[in-house]
DNA sequence: TATTTTAGTGAACGGTGTTTACTTTCTGAA
DNA sequence: TTCAGAAAGTAAACACCGTTCACTAAAATA
């Protein structure tokens, strides 16, 4: 059925291209950005440094591509939650942490996500027309508008609510917290306030407050 | 009255320390950590990039003092506003919406100040006894926690919170909001989503957006 | 088989933070 | 005032970094 899509060449080439890629991710998961060198990468797979710019344009080329699969993973779990059927605040409250806690375990990935400069087109646009090659956070961001806008329809939130606005200020919300954890690694406890609260909790209370706040004003 | 409580050499020694920092600081605020070598610096001064060492332990050293000046600027400014005697929930309001206004005018240096692993003795510890040197970022989130707990007690925000929690929480949404603009410069306009919001009523929606999860659930 | 493309390399360029050994200048006590 | 010792300042080197370039060797194509 398929045709012969790629060449022996091509697919050798490919093969080349994963392991540099999976080198590379298997120290930047490690030591981070810092401790990723090019050199260093190099050496790890007994190439020399210059060989490396045959496969990839240059070192943050290469590190975007160890972002972008890194969000395919959130856009994976984020995705296989809201496709449930359980209740829809439950529902919605389990998307928002569970983005924090696949976050919080590849703290390098997240925070370099979040980097810089911004590349300006990253993340979403409102439209996804077909063809049109959106960025896996883009694609995050467009379930959390849609579930918002779920709840705007059902009821549950306030109807003077605009989902794409508030899906900014929610994911800004829960980028917040997913940076103090990246920061400071025993957040939520601080130095003298010994944790009251484990992080796993702190993390459903933080989503239930910031859901809250969407909610109507009934009671 | 007071006593002559530095030498000559030390307040020369003070003054060159001085325009380290600032020569530091100009091009720090414009074009970040990236810009700012120990080369370039010490070219800008007329000094050897070793004299440089005479001075400061490293550029980490450097660059701590002056992300510890910025949020000394903050917090004066929120200080500012916490000890007006306006209506509760605006006062609220504007306390975190100046921190973010703040932020946002040197994206660089609030960046900076949350990058990388974090000194642990980071942010707040829960008491500030006398003596014990607090960072100018602990004394903000202890303005934070204590506008929190005055909204408990006079009935504005639900009785079961605690304020050292919610603080933690409030603090991890605003923070959020300013990483996403500091990231996105054109946030909260996306690409194909033209800005439908101006950024400084965004960041009041998102101020009152996180304020309204601590409120009570009344009519 | 001859030719062209591709994979891979060693050496270099220009940059970085930092240390070390050294000289000069200033300062505080005898 | 002199003189020892501290402090200020430096040039040169160390050990890295990302990237480019000219080059060879190997593979694919015609």
């Amino acid at each position: 059925m398929t045709v012969t899509v790629s060449s022996p060449a091509e697919r050798r080439r490919n093969k080349i291209r994963a392991r540099i890629l999976s080198a590379a991710e298997r120290v930047f998961a490690r030591e981070g950005v810092d401790g990723l060198s090019i050199r260093r990468l190099a050496e790890n797979i007994d190439y020399s440094p210059a060989a490396i710019y045959k496969y990839f344009k240059s070192k943050d080329d290469l590190i975007d591509e160890l972002k972008e699969s890194f969000f395919e993973l959130i856009l994976e779990n984020v995705h296989r939650i809201a496709d449930t059927s359980t209740p829809f605040n439950e529902r919605a409250r389990d998307c928002v942490a569970t983005y924090v806690r696949i976050a919080v375990e590849k703290p390098y990935h997240y925070a370099a996500a979040f980097a810089g400069e911004a590349a300006s087109n990253d993340l979403a646009p409102v439209d996804d027309e077909p063809g049109f090659e959106l960025s896996k956070k883009g694609q995050a961001f467009n379930v959390l508008r849609g579930m918002i806008a779920e709840g705007v329809e059902n009821g549950a939130f306030r109807s003077e609510i605009d989902p794409s606005l508030a899906a900014k200020s929610v994911w800004a919300a829960m980028h917040g917290l997913t940076m103090m954890i990246v920061h400071i690694p025993s957040f939520p406890a601080l130095k003298a306030d010994q944790a009251t609260m484990s992080r796993e909790d702190f993390i459903l209370f933080h989503a239930d407050q910031v859901i809250r706040g969407l909610e109507m004003h009934h009671e």
